[in-house]
RNA sequence: GCGGAAGUGGUGAAAUGGCAAACACACCAGCCUUAGGAGCUGGCGCCCAAAAGGCUUGCGGGUUCAAGUCCCGCCUUCCGCACCA
């Protein structure tokens, strides 16, 4: 007796184990076909996570989504690329060898080995034939060459340029890694500001193209679009020359006097998006650190102590990642600049609040159509021109600044009386005309600074020669190693500097003696492709094959954390169409479909080491099994949202198991012995054709409509909206259904055939979700080689109708009662049924029904009067 | 300020414009028992002792025979961008 028991109980641990072990002697099992595969190919993709050495909540979601769609394809027939591996390069690495004193490699490797093991534990069905390592030489030598590719098409450069410097890092940090002001690493360590040489990629050559092609990418969440389309920041304007002032008509003694002769034609640019206000402009402000003024304050020490200050607020402000939060301040320089068109003279000052690293440097400042520029000229007592009038005189209450582009524009010489952008496109053309300006686009993308003065990156393929400059490393000098023996600190620039063997080369030039570039590509460049390294992993002459990345790209899937929306995804896009405008690849997109996961909380917060609040993966899997762990995660919410975790509902989702468990096991008998007669050699992919032999009873004939309801929502599910919280829910519905028949299951009532089917289904339904017990079940069950190739069943939408349904009856919209009908009814008959109703007819006597409206299968409503 | 998403029971949530709260969790009552982190039965939005009935999807309007769902306005929360000229 207490045997039995036992035996009906479930049990995650050995059966798991035992699951594993035989995955991890079949390692082709999860691995995809070549091109020349018949099958149709379906690549599914996670984003590689870092080898911090312990997988948390939020990869367990993100990866327990991936395994159940790349299972689900392999269900379908299609030949699935389900790849895994290691975006093994950063900073902790290093961190963590000043901590312990293990080399960053070591540390790397142990924590790849022990995640592995978690991913195997999980149950993923990844292929580790393809496993691709960023930290290892036969991955990042790669890099290498790309990055000689884009330094022969002019993509790579070297400028010396304001960084962002981490202290924490001490290393320079890419925009998109800047958050509020802090590091991305760092959350509470303020950017600093530093000039330095740096290299950089000219992702802005394809700043139009990722923004445009955008708009084709509609398999992509509509948030990652805007925010990305934010990021790129496309701005349609025009640039004009303001001249600065030749005369200087001052007194003796000003600083006008010690004007030199090439002050004469010395322009101003400014960049504006509303040239059409431009005989508003009342002034010129230019930023601090613009070339101009630094000419301007030469000769006059008070207003370079004056700019010192000004620059100082705005370091402070960026620093402190609020520049919108500083309070405006100007100085004027005293000189003046000539309105191209007008000829009329304005100041010239000095603004605080006046980007360099955005279009010119210099705007011209119309306080009467600008909130800004109104705020500042109000403040200092500079004049405000109305130009602009609107379209409709909103009579007397001219509210200024009138900002809207909805206007006439007025006091503006020949161009009065013009629409705003009519205005635009005559100044525009009259601009260039004259060769005083000219239509420009701008955007708020930069190029991508790819220096890093670490260690444990790759290592950037150049050459300092002192005679012959910058020398690229022959490529069949690839790969400039990383050095394994090594100091690292984190002071003092890159640890490379410190390590001559390394430094110092031969010039492939001129053979002479020369220095190697120390600084390290960001760890951004490694996740920039590694994808396609995935399709050829083990290629020793290319990145990879060219028909291989012909037959598997784009990626049908990808899913990953919201967070890498901009970094990431936008490199990734970049390097795509760097590759193909090599000629390596057909495709200009990487990515087909997208998708973002939502986050998982607890108690209210991200979970995070600070908060305390990181529930372990292995202690979940230890306490309930992988399978309830992974299915947790995908049943507590729809996986684009927020996830609270709450471990009442790994258990509740434990608990289901068992029962499906305990159901399968104690019905396996009828199946096994009713197989004899059952299998007419259609195999066990069992139709519903045993089902409509007219002899089924009642209760058979409603658990097999379950059935078939339950195969079609979440094949449905699958093709298109994802919510598996809600097919897990309609799995628990079928299996509720099933326990409440269990008399009928094994009293014949339910004949035999029928139980095969419906328990081997049930199996099959479960195996995308909680693979190790619909293995265990199905061979339980006696199915047919490994359940992850067996076919996915199929609805039969016959017998998954509902013989008789329920409407809901209405008295002018509100729910009356719910009248039923034989599924089928027309709509005479459902007014009939609902007229029937004495419910009905008590609420309608003696009123007038002025109207019924019916929706066949749906609704009846009655107006009454 | 700009852009995006969301707001439904005690909790996580569900609902092609057609019975709001499916499926779970928690809780309550009962049963069972060699007691387990078990199992089974029932209850569980709010008001009302119960029934009957009424009310209920952030707030206010609107469209519709019918609105959680569509439209307009507002509030709140989260996320991204932000003196971007």
């Amino acid at each position: 007796m207490a045997e039995e028991k036992e035996l009906l109980r479930y049990n995650p641990a050995p059966i798991e184990s035992k699951w594993q072990e035989r995955w991890a002697a079949d390692p082709k099992m999860y691995a995809a076909e070549g091109p020349d595969c018949v099958k149709p190919k379906y690549y599914v993709l996670e984003m590689l996570p870092y080898p911090s050495g312990q997988l948390h909540m939020g990869h367990v979601r993100n990866y327990a989504i991936g395994d159940a769609l790349a299972r689900y394809m392999w269900m379908r027939g299609y030949n699935v690329m389900h790849p895994m591996g290691w975006d093994a390069f950063g900073l902790p690495a290093e961190n963590a060898a000043l901590k312990n004193n293990t080399p960053p490699r070591e540390w790397t490797l142990a924590n790849i080995a022990a995640m592995k093991r978690q991913f195997n534990r999980l149950g993923m069905a990844f292929d580790w034939s393809t496993e691709v390592t960023t930290c290892l030489p036969d991955y990042y030598r790669w890099n290498q060459w790309f990055f000689l590719r884009m330094y022969e098409k002019g993509l790579v450069y070297r400028k010396k340029s304001k960084v962002n410097w981490c202290p924490e890092c001490a290393t320079v940090l890419a925009n998109e890694q800047v958050i509020d002001g802090c590091c991305w690493r760092h959350e509470d360590t303020k950017v600093e500001l530093r000039d330095l040489e740096q290299w950089f990629f000219r992702i802005t050559a394809y700043a139009e193209e990722l923004l445009d092609d955008l708009a084709k990418l509609d398999g992509w969440p509509e948030k990652v679009r805007t925010m990305q389309r934010n990021w790129i920041g496309r701005s349609k304007g025009t640039e004009i020359d303001f001249f600065l002032e030749e005369k200087v008509d001052q007194g003796p003694g000003t600083e006008g006097a010690t004007l030199a002769q090439d002050d004469k034609r010395v322009r101003i640019r400014v960049f504006t998006t509303r040239v059409d206000t431009i005989f508003g402009a009342t002034s010129v402000q230019l930023a601090p650190e613009h070339p101009v003024v630094a000419r301007l304050s030469a000769s006059n020490p008070a207003l370079r102590v004056k700019v010192t200050e000004l620059l100082e607020e705005q370091k402070k402000a960026r620093e402190g990642g609020d520049v919108g939060a500083i309070e405006k301040h100007g100085v004027p320089t005293g000189r003046f600049a000539i309105n191209p068109y007008s000829g009329e003279r304005v100041p010239i000052w000095v603004g605080n609040y006046v980007l360099m690293d955005y279009g010119t440097g210099a705007i011209m400042s119309v306080p009467a159509h600008d909130e800004r520029d109104f705020e500042f000229a109000t403040k200092y007592g500079i004049p405000i021109r109305q130009v602009i009038k609107p379209v409709q005189e909103a009579e007397g209450s001219e509210s200024l600044p009138f900002v809207s582009e909805d206007g006439v524009l007025v006091n503006s010489g020949e161009y009065d009386g013009l629409t705003c952008l009519q205005a635009q496109k005559l100044l525009q053309e009259s601009a260039a005309r004259q060769g005083f300006g000219e239509a420009k686009v701008i955007f708020r993308l930069k190029d991508w600074g790819v220096s890093r003065q670490r260690y444990w990156g790759t290592p950037i393929p150049m050459i300092h020669c002192p005679k012959d400059g910058l020398v690229p490393v022959p490529e069949d000098q690839l790969p400039v190693l990383l050095p394994e023996k090594i100091e690292i600190t984190q002071t003092g620039g890159s640890p490379l500097g410190r390590v001559p063997e390394f430094v110092n080369v031969i010039c492939p030039k001129c053979g002479g003696p020369a220095r190697r570039e120390t600084d390290t590509m960001d760890t951004f460049v490694d996740s920039s492709w590694y994808f396609y390294r995935y399709i050829d992993a083990k290629n020793s002459s290319a990145p990879f094959s060219r028909v291989r990345a012909e037959y598997w790209f784009p990626i049908d899937q990808y899913i990953g954390g919201v967070e890498h929306a901009i970094l990431h995804l936008i490199y990734s896009r970049f390097w795509t169409k760097m590759m193909r405008d090599l000629g390596m690849i057909t495709n200009g997109e990487p990515v087909e479909r997208q998708f973002s996961q939502g986050m998982v909380i607890k108690d209210g917060a991200k979970m995070s080491k600070s908060k305390g609040n990181v529930v372990s993966p292995d202690d979940m899997v230890a306490r309930y099994g992988a399978d309830s762990t992974r299915m947790y995660s995908l049943f507590a919410a729809p996986p684009d949202r927020d996830l609270d975790w709450q471990e009442d509902g790994v258990a509740g989702v434990s608990r289901f198991l068992a029962r499906v468990w305990k159901l399968s096991t104690a019905h396996e008998g009828v199946v096994l012995k009713g197989h004899d007669f059952s299998r007419a050699g259609s195999g066990d992919s069992i139709s519903g054709a045993l089902a409509s032999e007219g002899s089924s009873s009642p209760i058979e004939k409603k658990l097999l409509r379950k059935m078939h309801q339950t195969i079609a929502k979440i094949t449905k599910d699958f093709e298109g909206r994802w919510h598996f919280n809600t097919c897990i829910a309609a799995i628990m519905e079928y299996v509720n259904e099933l326990q409440a028949a269990d008399a009928q299951l094994s009293s014949g009532e339910v004949a035999a055939p029928a139980v095969e089917q419906m328990l081997k289904n049930l199996a099959l339904l479960l195996a995308p979700f909680a693979p190790y017990l619909a293995a265990e079940l199905w061979e339980q069950l006696g199915g047919d080689g490994s359940i992850l190739r067996h076919p996915w069943p199929e609805s039969d939408p016959g017998l998954a109708k509902e013989d008789e349904i329920e409407i809901p009856v209405q008295i002018n919209g509100k729910l009356t009662t719910v009248v039923k009908v034989p599924a089928g009814s027309d709509a005479k008959a459902i007014e009939a049924a609902a007229l029937a109703d004495p419910k009905v007819q008590l609420r309608i006597a003696g009123k007038t029904v002025v109207k019924v409206i019916v929706v066949p299968g749906r609704a009846v409503n009655l107006v009454v009067k």
